[in-house]
RNA sequence: GGUCCAUUCGUCUAGUGGUUAGGACGUCAGGUUUUCAUCCUGUUAACAGGGGUUCGAUUCCCCUAUGGACUACCA
């Protein structure tokens, strides 16, 4: 087998969509697992949809998600450069090799005639085709006599190059996933390969950019099945070696019908794009809704692809290991949101108590809250199995750093009896008395108390919790007492008792 | 409209010419937790439809339906 030698071609024209992110993932599956080189390469042929900050985006998501590029714009090559206006100079010469071949020719047609017999076909019904049936009645360098269209180019008239399309051939060929495919160049229309501002189109520069980077195998999204005969023709009229070709299937919406949008995300609260987008219409970023990338690029490999086992968590290097592209699935998967959060729960719960006191210091000091580290990690291990992201541990936990100001209704009208607030009196005294305030401690001298004077053991927890975290939550009421300690314990009593109690 | 592609529980999917069609997320129920959540156990639920081929099709073929992509001097 020759070498592999996978790329990864966004445009930058925006934020990276996960399906772009995915697409990257499965290349570099790949070209790790056959020990092969990952290439990221820059498509930005199309100066009007340029989007300032993109490329850097691209990259940063990239690292983000542990993907390590072994050639590209930072990375350095020997079959650079990597961003395709940088290779301006390069795909002009295979335009025209293509043209001195006779397979590709000028046309002269302003986009504004090329409109206008569109909407006319439209208007009867028709698809207007730049093709073998009526390139001859158009003004490019097929129909024109050589002297005409010879003045034309050296009066500076503007031009594209088109791809001259046969008229009635079948083309074979294979794609890893979709198996078999035929299709008649009959359907196919003369591509632009060379546009007026003198940059080359998508077709051109990446059937160039392959062959010259030496890629050997072509993974990328479903959209470019359509243009994959052209794509073939290309490589026989250059008479290259061709890749080969994997055309993955896309990502859904979670309901409805469609591919998946940012609309979608912003409509369901889920976010579409690895990183927070800060530019025009900005976007939300799993990065900054807390995910960690190890659970992002699991959740996301998965869907689309499964090893054929039941195993669902896999680190980086499982994945580069179990992948294989033919057990790539051959239609679209719906996104899940729900299940992006649980792959999320399930590494949170490996991570250590102490790196997660960390994360979550950070947090509380974004919130002004200085908690000792040690404590921190007490209080991640009674809160951590109840959460799936970092954030969530505030919503689990902000009784421990301030006392209820407000009680639960529902609460007060279940478990307030007549006797709650004498009963509630008792323990504080009982309270005081104790001056090791652990768990182990506090839980037996409370729970004799209860049971030598024969009080209810529902009756009194209920409300002790209510008074100490304001709600019906939490985790077990002694770790609450022990971490708040016994002054802050008794001061919330005696609060609960005076504001409930009336 | 045309071309190409796809179709197993609500979702992600496994799977085979003869299986009780398996797992996960979700849902629901029970248990644990004297709270809530987690967790555990169980439940739920699928081969798009119609024709063939075959002793037998979810599996192979055809048609239909549905969905998707493409149909630019965008990628």
């Amino acid at each position: 087998m020759t070498r592999v030698r996978v790329r990864f071609a966004p445009s930058p024209t925006g934020p990276l969509h996960i399906g772009g992110v995915r697409t990257a993932l499965y290349n570099y599956f790949f070209a790790k697992k056959n020990n092969g080189t990952f290439i990221l390469r820059i498509e930005d042929t199309d100066k009007a949809r340029f989007v300032e900050g993109a490329e850097e985006y691209i990259m940063e998501s990239l690292k983000w998600c542990g993907i390590i590029v072994d050639e590209g714009i930072n990375e350095g090559g020997n079959y650079g450069p990597y961003r395709q206006s940088d290779r301006k100079a390069i795909y002009r010469q295979y335009a025209d090799m293509l043209i001195d071949k006779g397979d590709a020719y000028f046309a002269f047609d302003t986009p504004e005639q090329l409109e206008t017999l569109r909407s006319e076909s439209g208007k009867a019904g028709n698809t207007f085709i730049y093709n073998a049936a009526v390139r001859e009645k158009l003004n490019n360098s097929v129909s024109l006599q050589e002297t005409e269209w010879k003045e034309k180019l050296d009066k500076g008239e503007p031009y594209v190059i088109r791809y001259k399309m046969p008229h009635n051939d079948d083309i074979h060929f294979d794609d890893i996933i979709r198996g078999h495919i035929v299709v008649n160049t009959g359907t196919l229309d003369d591509k632009v390969l060379f546009k007026s501002d003198g940059m080359p189109t998508y077709h051109l520069a990446n059937i160039v950019d392959d062959h010259l980077m030496e890629i050997s195998h072509v993974i990328r999204g479903e959209e470019w099945l359509p243009s994959l005969p052209l794509h073939i023709m290309l490589y026989r009229s250059f008479s290259w070696d061709l890749p080969l070709f994997a055309h993955l299937p896309l990502l859904l919406k979670p309901d409805g019908k469609g591919k998946l949008s940012k609309r979608d995300g912003d409509k369901m609260g889920f976010p579409v794009f690895p990183l927070f987008w800060p530019y025009g219409e900005t976007a939300k970023g799993y990065r900054e809704e807390g995910y960690y990338p190890d659970a992002f690029i699991n959740m996301l490999a998965l869907l689309g692809w499964n090893p054929g086992t039941e195993q669902e968590i896999f680190s980086m290097d499982e994945l580069i290991e179990a992948f294989s592209i033919e057990r790539v699935g051959k239609s679209g998967s719906r996104f899940d949101p729900e299940k992006a959060k649980w792959f999320n729960h399930q590494y949170l719960q490996y991570r250590y108590n102490n790196q997660l006191a960390l994360e979550f210091r950070e947090f509380l000091r974004a919130r002004g809250h200085h908690v000792d580290i040690i404590r921190l990690e007490t209080l991640i291990g009674l809160v951590k199995e109840r959460v799936s992201f970092v954030k969530e541990i505030w919503e689990q936990t902000d009784f421990f750093f301030k006392a209820p100001e407000t009680y639960d209704q529902e609460v007060i009208k279940k478990r307030w009896k007549e006797n709650s607030a004498a009963l509630l009196r008792e323990l504080i005294s009982i309270l005081e008395k104790i001056d090791d305030f652990s768990a182990a401690k506090t839980e037996p001298v409370i729970k004799t108390w209860i049971e030598e004077k024969g009080y209810n053991t529902g009756e009194i927890m209920n409300v002790f919790r209510l008074v100490v975290v304001g709600a019906s939550r939490g985790p077990h009421i002694f770790d609450i007492i022990c971490w708040i300690g016994k002054e802050e314990t008794i001061k919330r009593i005696g609060k609960g008792v005076s504001v409930i109690g009336k």
